[in-house]
DNA sequence: GCCGTTTTCGGCCCGACTGTTTTCAGTCG
């Protein structure tokens, strides 16, 4: 069973939780730490760099103490080192650090004065009263535990951005209309635009006598406050999404907000950079001694530090602040860089609006093109078009598009893969068609060689324009499938096709990173909707965002071309 | 455990809130 790179990552970070908790040296564990994190993050299967021999201390923040770990682990699929810390430290301890307000020192004293080792065990000493007595624990920290545990049970998860969204907007509109209130943001990975995400950051700027905080932690739909103090609440709504709210002077606003977005590797980065030159960053704002010498936006905060300004989504450590410094950034991709939308659905499948309703909804947005991308045959479920129906809706389109001004709609089709790579409408109905969509809706557990196989023989057909959401995964539902992206992303250069970015919030698919390996590798991204109603196109905004967490920018875009320059790169040269 | 335009050793981001304490450790973001 080959070894991923969540796999490498899961290890380091337990080890980080066991070493952790036995108390070793704090940079020791952030090592691992961070080398969870950038291996996570990395486009290319670390396993493949071993097996051609490349040298893992490249990569950031590996050595050679971590090379040599990552080179056992993809080799023998585990760690020496994981298993003798096994062996001094229960392997199930390191769960009790999921429980909010328990940290390694308290893990640690729970464990070698009361031999607690898991949830359970934790659940019973405090119900037992047992907990109160230990040093450093008291009355409230036991009822907190107790409290915490059950939480537990009900299982805390990350949200889907749009979810957020609703619960943020409506939360934000409160905060403003209070008295006082100058400015309100939404920071955190909602401001990056992460795919999920685990709770709210706001930030807001207030009058110094402002009752910001009490109203916060009155607002109706809070079910519980965690914390609050004079500048910073943390609470959780009813809805289960935790939401912390920080408040400063408004002359603080651009260090806060900058503070507040993180990432935390990005900041800590940032913080290090600072500290080099003499200076010291935090939330209120940058200083060199006592005097503050930026702080009031956050472009002041990377112009004092010698960068330049880094958009919210390439916050990651990601090579970002190495681009900034070069002012090699990107110029990110942005929603109006859109002329048209090349995936979309109506009534005549399993979508809710009429050609027509769609095609004027695309034209509202400012849309100059909408390609109809029904299903084929094979997906009965969405009642996919047989080459007869797919007959009769180009006819329709041409008729329309007479009629229409200001929007062209494209004849296309969203053709199911089948098993073997070939394509589920013979190649007299798609030779018709302006262009091909190929996706894998079936048979989604075949091995990495077989998967792979399958879309490069899909793409190899001449009709083929773009590999619809390539890894398939669905958000917190189902994982992606296994397959060679990069081998994915040459052959579509190769062939002259390119790759979707989906920008259904289930779906943020194509994958960050795999937007970074697709600009690399010279192939255009096309970012679509999906949209199955008129409605629907507000999701391209997500669709932007993930582009520009991937480094996109206008020219990586297929859809950003006008219709006359899109025209030549639909028909296929290879 | 990593890293270096000052370094191969000695550093490693910074502050708020809570609870148990009499001045601060632990946790969190």
């Amino acid at each position: 069973m080959p070894i991923h790179n969540a796999d490498i990552a899961a290890i380091f970070e337990k080890i980080a939780d066991l070493l952790e908790i036995k108390g070793a040296n704090q940079f020791r564990i952030r090592a691992y730490r961070n080398a969870a994190r950038i291996l996570s993050d990395l486009p290319q299967e670390v396993r493949l760099l071993v097996e051609q021999g490349d040298d893992l201390t490249r990569l950031p923040g590996i050595g050679d103490d971590l090379a040599g770990k990552i080179s056992e682990i993809t080799t023998t699929g585990r760690s020496n080192f994981l298993e003798r810390l096994h062996r001094e430290l229960p392997p199930v301890i390191t769960e009790l650090l999921k429980i909010p307000g328990l940290g390694p020192k308290r893990v640690k004293a729970l464990y070698h004065n009361l031999d607690v080792q898991t949830i359970e065990q934790l659940h019973r000493a405090a119900k037992d009263g047992r907990i109160r007595a230990l040093p450093g624990f008291g009355e409230k920290s036991e009822l907190n535990i107790l409290q915490a545990v059950e939480a537990h049970a009900s299982q805390t998860h990350r949200f889907k951005l749009t979810v957020a969204a609703q619960y943020a907007e409506a939360l934000c509109t409160f905060l403003q209309a209070l008295p006082g209130v100058q400015q309100v943001t939404v920071a955190g990975s909602f401001r990056r635009m992460r795919e999920t995400v685990g709770d709210l950051d706001i930030l807001v700027s207030a009058a110094p006598d402002s009752q910001v905080m009490q109203c916060f932690t009155g607002y109706d739909e809070v079910a519980e406050v965690f914390s609050a103090g004079e500048t910073r609440a943390s609470v959780l709504l009813k809805c289960g999404l935790q939401v912390d709210l920080r408040v400063v002077a408004q002359h603080c606003y651009g260090a806060a907000l900058h503070y507040f977005t993180g990432s935390k590797a990005h900041n800590i980065a940032i913080r290090r950079i600072a500290q080099q030159l003499g200076l010291k960053v935090n939330e209120y704002g940058v200083f060199r001694g006592t005097q503050r010498v930026a702080g009031d936006s956050e472009e002041s905060v990377y112009h004092a530090v010698g960068l330049a300004y880094i958009p919210p989504e390439l916050r990651e450590d990601r090579g970002e602040i190495e681009a900034a410094r070069a002012g090699r950034l990107p110029q990110l991709v942005e929603l109006s860089d859109l002329h048209g939308d090349l995936h979309a659905h109506t009534n005549a499948t399993d979508g809710h609006d009429s050609l027509r309703d769609m095609a004027l909804a695309a034209k509202a947005l400012g849309l100059e093109y909408l390609a109809i991308t029904e299903h084929s045959r094979r997906l009965t479920v969405a009642h996919g078009l047989n080459p007869l129906q797919l007959a009769r809706q180009c006819d329709e389109i041409d008729r329309l598009n007479e009629q229409l001004g200001g929007i062209t709609l494209l004849k296309g089709i969203e053709v199911d893969i089948l098993e073997d790579g070939s394509l589920d409408l013979p190649d007299s109905v798609l030779s018709r068609l302006d262009l091909v969509v190929g996706a894998v809706h079936s048979s989604f557990d075949l091995s990495r060689a077989k998967q792979t196989k399958r879309i490069l023989r899909a793409m190899d057909h001449p009709h083929f324009t773009f590999l619809a959401h390539p890894s398939g995964r669905l958000i917190e539902r189902r994982a992606p499938y296994d397959v060679d992206m990069l081998h994915i992303i040459r052959h579509a250069k190769q062939r002259g096709c390119f790759l979707e970015l989906n920008a259904h919030p289930e779906r943020l698919d194509l994958l960050d990173s795999h937007c970074q390996t697709a600009k690399e590798e010279g192939v255009l991204v096309s970012i679509n909707s999906d949209a199955h109603s008129t409605f629907d196109f507000n999701n391209l905004r997500y669709g932007i965002g993930q582009a520009r967490r991937g480094w996109l920018e206008k020219t990586d875009v297929l859809n950003t071309r006008p219709l006359a320059e899109l025209w030549p790169l639909l028909k296929r040269t290879m």
